[in-house]
Parts: C-alpha cells; sequence; structure tokens
DNA sequence: TCTGGGGTCCTAGGACCC
DNA sequence: TCTGGGGTCCTAGGACCC
C-alpha cells in the first residue's frame, strides 16, 4: 500500500506557524511578482476565490473581507518542506519527495500484522500528529494501492478529518463512481473536456473505458491512470530522484523594461542561480537558450516574443562564462520599442561534471575555473547568499520583483528570527 | 496599470544512417 | 509499369504536475 501525504494550504501553514494571528482568518500566499493568488486558507477557500486567480481583479474583494495577502516567501517553505519530509523519513524507508508538499510513502515495510486496514489508518493519524507536533504544518493522508488511487483517497481525506483509506473492491467503485475525472492526478483540463465531451465524467466511467481508446487519444500516459484507477500498480515509487533535465530561471519584472541594460543585469542574476544549482548537482549543461517577452494579457500593446538557443563548445556551469553567451543571445534576440515583462535562460543538455570531456582548442583553464566556482560557492554559503557575485548582475535592481508583504525568513536568517513582545 | 515559476513526458514528422 | 526495411536522433507542439 502506499500513502499519499498532502501538506494543507501548504504556503498558507507555513505562514501561519509564525504568526498565530493568521490562523482561523482567511489567508491568501501570492504568486512572484504578487501577481496572482496561489494559495488560500479554508476560509478563502469559502469566500469564494479561486485558486490562481490574478490580485489585481481581487484587491477590492480581498480588502472588504479582511483577508490577510501575503507575498510568496519560497525560502520559508523550502526549509518547512524538508523538515516535513524529514519527518517523514522516520516512518518509511521509502519516501518519494513529490513536491514541496507532498510526498508518496510506501508502506510494505509494515507488511504482516500491522498492514490491516485498521492499523494503517492508525498508522497514518500518527504520522500526522507528529508531523503536525513537530513542524506545526496539518496534512492529509491517502492510503491506497496505486498512486492514483492513493491520491483519489488523499483528497477524500481533506473533507474526513485527514486521512482515508481506500481498502476494499467495494471502497474503491464507490468511491470512484462520485469522483469527478477532473479531479484526478493526470487529468487536467484538456482531458477533462474531451473526457466530458465522450460523456465520461467520473473516475469509476474512465476506470470502465476501453484500453484502446484511451491509449489513442489520451497516450500511454493516460493508459497507466486508467490502470491505476483499477487498482494496478503501474508508476512506481521514485525514490531516487531522477537526474534533472533542464534547469531555467525566468521571472516577470516588477515594472516593463525597455532598456538593454536592466535586462541584461535581470538574465545575468538568473543565470548565476542556474549555474549555482548546476554545480551544487555537480552538473554541465551543453545547451542555453535565452527568450524575452512582452506582456501577452496587453494585447493593444505591440507583442514580441523570441528566443534564441546555442550549443555550448564546451560543456558547461560557470557562471562567468554563460554570462558572456547570455550578453551575446540577447543581444541577438533584444528589439528596440518594446515593454518588456518578462525574460529569462534555460539550460539542458545536462551531463555529470565527472563526465566533462575537455576541449582541446579551449581558451579557458577548466580545473582553474572550477575551482575558482567553488570559492565562490562557498563564500556566498558562509557569508550569505549575493554576498559576492558578477559585475554583470548589477547593483541597482530596478527590474525586480514585486514583493509588498513578504515576511522574514524566520528559519534560515539568524537576523530575521521570531521575536515575541511580552510587554502586554 | 495590474495576470507566476519550475519542471516532466509523449507523439508525430522529418532527416538521417546502412 | 514496377523502387525495402530496419533503425536513430532531433524538434515542435501539446499534454500534464505542483
Amino acid at each position: 500500500m502506499i500513502a499519499l501525504v498532502d501538506c494543507n494550504n501548504f504556503y498558507v501553514s507555513c505562514e501561519r506557524v509564525f504568526n498565530p494571528k493568521l490562523v482561523g482568518c482567511p489567508v491568501v500566499v501570492l504568486s512572484n511578482n504578487d501577481g496572482c493568488i496561489v494559495a488560500r486558507s479554508e476560509e478563502a477557500k469559502e469566500l469564494g476565490i479561486p485558486m490562481g486567480a490574478p490580485l489585481f481583479q481581487w484587491k477590492d474583494f480581498l480588502q472588504r473581507n479582511k483577508v490577510f495577502v501575503l507575498s510568496s516567501n519560497y525560502t520559508l517553505y523550502g526549509d518547512m518542506s524538508e523538515r516535513v519530509m524529514n519527518t517523514l523519513a522516520m516512518f518509511s524507508p521509502d519516501v518519494e519527495i513529490y513536491s514541496i508538499d507532498e510526498a508518496f510513502v510506501g508502506l510494505s515495510h509494515l507488511a504482516g500484522i500491522s498492514s490491516s486496514p485498521r492499523s494503517l489508518l492508525e498508522y497514518a493519524k500518527e504520522i500526522r500528529s507528529t508531523i503536525l507536533k513537530w513542524t506545526g504544518i496539518p496534512v492529509s493522508i491517502g492510503i491506497a494501492q496505486t498512486k492514483v488511487l492513493a491520491k483519489v483517497a488523499g483528497k477524500k481525506a481533506k473533507k474526513a478529518g485527514g486521512v482515508y483509506g481506500l481498502f476494499t473492491k467495494e471502497e474503491i467503485e464507490n468511491t470512484l463512481a462520485t469522483f469527478d475525472v477532473e479531479d484526478i492526478w493526470g487529468i487536467g483540463r484538456a482531458y477533462t473536456k474531451f473526457l466530458r465531451k465522450h460523456n465520461i465524467n467520473t473516475a469509476l466511467e474512465l476506470a470502465r473505458a476501453k484500453d484502446s481508446w484511451v491509449k489513442k487519444n489520451l497516450t500511454v500516459v493516460g493508459l497507466r491512470i486508467v490502470e491505476e484507477l483499477r487498482g494496478k500498480k503501474c508508476i512506481g515509487l521514485e525514490l531516487l530522484p531522477a537526474p534533472r533535465k533542464s534547469v531555467g530561471s525566468q521571472k516577470s519584472f516588477g515594472e516593463p523594461q525597455t532598456e538593454f541594460a536592466p535586462m541584461f543585469n535581470a538574465l545575468a542574476c538568473y543565470i548565476d542561480e542556474c549555474a549555482i544549482k548546476l554545480r551544487r548537482e555537480r552538473n554541465v549543461a551543453s545547451v542555453m537558450g535565452v527568450y524575452v517577452a512582452t506582456n501577452p494579457f496587453n494585447p493593444k500593446e505591440p507583442q514580441y516574443f523570441q528566443s534564441k538557443f546555442v550549443r555550448l563548445p564546451v560543456p558547461s556551469n560557470f557562471t562567468g562564462e554563460l554570462i558572456k553567451y547570455g550578453y551575446n543571445l540577447l543581444r541577438d534576440i533584444f528589439r528596440e520599442g518594446y515593454r518588456y515583462k518578462r525574460v529569462g535562460v534555460i539550460f539542458s543538455g545536462l551531463v555529470r561534471e565527472e563526465k566533462f570531456q575537455y576541449n582541446l582548442f579551449d581558451g579557458l583553464d577548466r580545473p582553474k575555473v572550477f575551482k575558482l566556482m567553488e570559492v565562490y560557492d562557498q563564500l556566498n554559503k558562509k557569508y550569505g547568499k549575493g554576498i559576492i557575485k558578477f559585475s554583470a548582475q548589477g547593483v541597482e535592481r530596478e527590474w525586480k520583483m514585486k514583493q509588498e508583504n513578504l515576511t522574514e525568513h524566520f528559519t534560515t536568517s539568524w537576523n530575521e528570527l521570531l521575536t515575541i513582545n511580552i510587554d502586554k
């Protein structure tokens, strides 16, 4: 059996751990650049605020209803996530971290006396209360034979006191019969529309669809989902994270940009971010692409989207060199006369650093460069992110994203520890 | 005026090889 | 008149996840 452990309203829950005033009140957390609403407390959901709603459309509503509005604090959420995952690791040797707020947990180590439905549910309750006690984060847990069914159970758990199990054939069928296709893991907007058109509205109806039809229209991915709904394991637990295939960074500007220089500064920062990630995971990239875009939501403005890729002559994770390529790429695609909304970079063709292929005609002393970046990373780790950087990254960040209601880095910065005032 | 960011996987079609 | 069969690799586009 597999348990899906899912943190409830994760970003909001993280904020509530450090600000009890937020408990019991409607709270939303915004996306980067304070653009959209990406997390809602139960109270906010009850007010009818949809997932992904643009902030500017809801600003008045939020104010009228006294909703707390917070910028996203990914440093905090990342750290809290790690605490939750570490706690889970104490309950099972088989934990697949699926996302920042979700994990699949294998329960096969309980085989035997403690694997009856009743004891599995008890076990889930214990996991739940331990995570709550140790991290302050409430979670829901769904248990079933396959990942897709565990996700179904997880959804039911939210409305059933936190844990829910699908054990018998009857339980599974009864649940699937009232479970909307659009809520199935792996069935998104397009497939939902397609399935409804063919009169498939519930998970049970999908589970009973013909294999060949499913494969033809939903590809093998869809067929796997269907098999899993029927209780056949097709998607295994991935205990070792698969090697990364690409790494990228793109962010909207706080204000639209029209000049080359600030956009290049932003690009240099994103390249640095990616290069740090590449080095941390001991990868070098062999392909690099840069793209720019205006704001597609303003169709009256002149629109421009462009990207350009290069194959690097020598695969690299050296920030300085990558910034140089980035400069050339951006220069090639940048056009005057547009109000740009974003710039981005993506690296692919990742190769393990130890398989690094030296190039006879390389102009750089690679061992020296690797060493240099090692020191660069150590300094930033020891003295704080950004203590040393490339001049191309600039000083004035006029392009930086909006974060008007950002909370402190309570758990990752000595200067931002929570202080409690006990005067009254 | 104001609308996020980071990923993965699959398929079809075209180019190429012998 | 009649022109094979077995592959690989790459890309674009579309689907999905959180």
